[in-house]
DNA sequence: AATAAATGATAGTATTACTATCTCATTTAA
DNA sequence: TTAAATGAGATAGTAATACTATCATTTATT
């Protein structure tokens, strides 16, 4: 069965639809190897066109400016994430197996998915780790968040708060907990790798963070 | 009583210590205002010059590069922090009223503190929330992990985490949960702020983070 | 009063983050 | 089949950013 993964991208994010065309998807393959490889400050779309054989110019085209390229890789990776735990939760009906679950896929390496072809989630979720949190981190996230660019992320953190919810109907701060579990299954992968000393899991290859 | 808080900071930190002269003092004081009002990437040696009355290549005789400046105020109120919470949990033994207090103190809105005179502590605690992640967030965190920049934030960390295993000495993971709680102590006001669906907690001036 | 340190003034450079315009090839639609 | 629309390359230009360098002057220290 081969399947082709198509998610649905808030129009606002980009200026011209980078999927539909050859450019937008290598703008896409490529910025996520430049990021990954350089960090988002040192990326600009000067760099990504002459990797890409093409002109600054023409990246504009695609993407208003690096930022939004960011949010638009972000927001593409916790659809995708959000996909991957409803899809990997179906018919699982006992709470306390689907917590267990879903921090395994959150804190898990991810492997490439061989259903988007342009996309390579492991670097993207190494991305995720390394620059996420910036998509937020500015002083236009009000303006953005009513553009409602941030809808994935907040889409996946119901999510986990339903199910936080439904483990325990009287907790009073589900929200809080689904995106501290988030934002902590990130970042301590972050830690273990830069700062180990703020963390207590070891830069092992093969140990993972504990359940 | 009058008392002068003065904190010992890592000469990597600065090229010229800050403190000691009028133009550092200056420098300190009015960044976290220009920082604190256009944000961390708007905010240039530049602008901060033409505030203060002096030039661009003034300030880059105290500070190599804004990064750095952000990481010294980051640096600072890690040490500020630390200070305050050993100065409270003075005295207390229980492990479990400490880690109460503790987290009090860190969920607590600033007040600004007199004791120091040119660094205000409720605007630089506002700085940190939105920017203090974007100082180990970088291509560069090892080599600046090895100037020991980041020490002050470490060891708040071991100092929660200390009094975790205190609570309970058998409980596996003391320093993710001391970095989980700083982290998250400062995002969640964030998303309160910002991206209130993120949180249970209300953006209101008289509700405090619950504890 | 002599000397060193701190600051101010000015200038210059490479890079970044764009915007604009014009050409040309390829698709698509009438 | 031809005209129009679209995609993309080429080139140019601008304001701002992130620095570095030099030199004169003011201020502090001995």
């Amino acid at each position: 069965m081969e399947l082709q993964l198509q998610i649905k991208m808030n129009e606002k994010l980009f200026v011209r639809n980078p999927e539909q065309t050859e450019l937008g998807r290598k703008i896409i393959q490529f910025s996520i190897h430049l990021i990954h490889e350089n960090g988002f400050e040192a990326f600009t779309f000067k760099k990504l066109a002459e990797v890409i054989g093409s002109t600054e110019a023409g990246i504009y085209r695609y993407f208003e400016n690096k930022h939004r390229l960011l949010i638009y890789l972000t927001a593409w990776y916790w659809s995708w994430l959000e996909f991957r735990v409803t899809f990997h939760l179906n018919n699982i009906f006992d709470p306390s197996v689907k917590l267990k679950k879903l921090i395994k896929l959150l804190a898990a390496n991810v492997v490439d998915d061989d259903s988007t072809i342009y996309v390579n989630e492991s670097i993207l979720h190494q991305i995720i780790i390394a620059e996420g949190s910036k998509t937020y981190l500015t002083k236009h996230v009000s303006d953005d968040n009513k553009d409602r660019l941030f809808k994935p992320y907040k889409d996946l953190c119901s999510l986990i708060a339903g199910i936080i919810k439904e483990y325990n109907p009287d907790y009073t701060h589900p929200r809080s907990l689904a995106s501290t579990i988030i934002e902590m299954a990130h970042l301590q992968v972050f830690f273990m790798h830069h700062l180990p000393s703020l963390t207590d899991f070891g830069d092992d290859k093969d140990e993972q963070v504990a359940v």
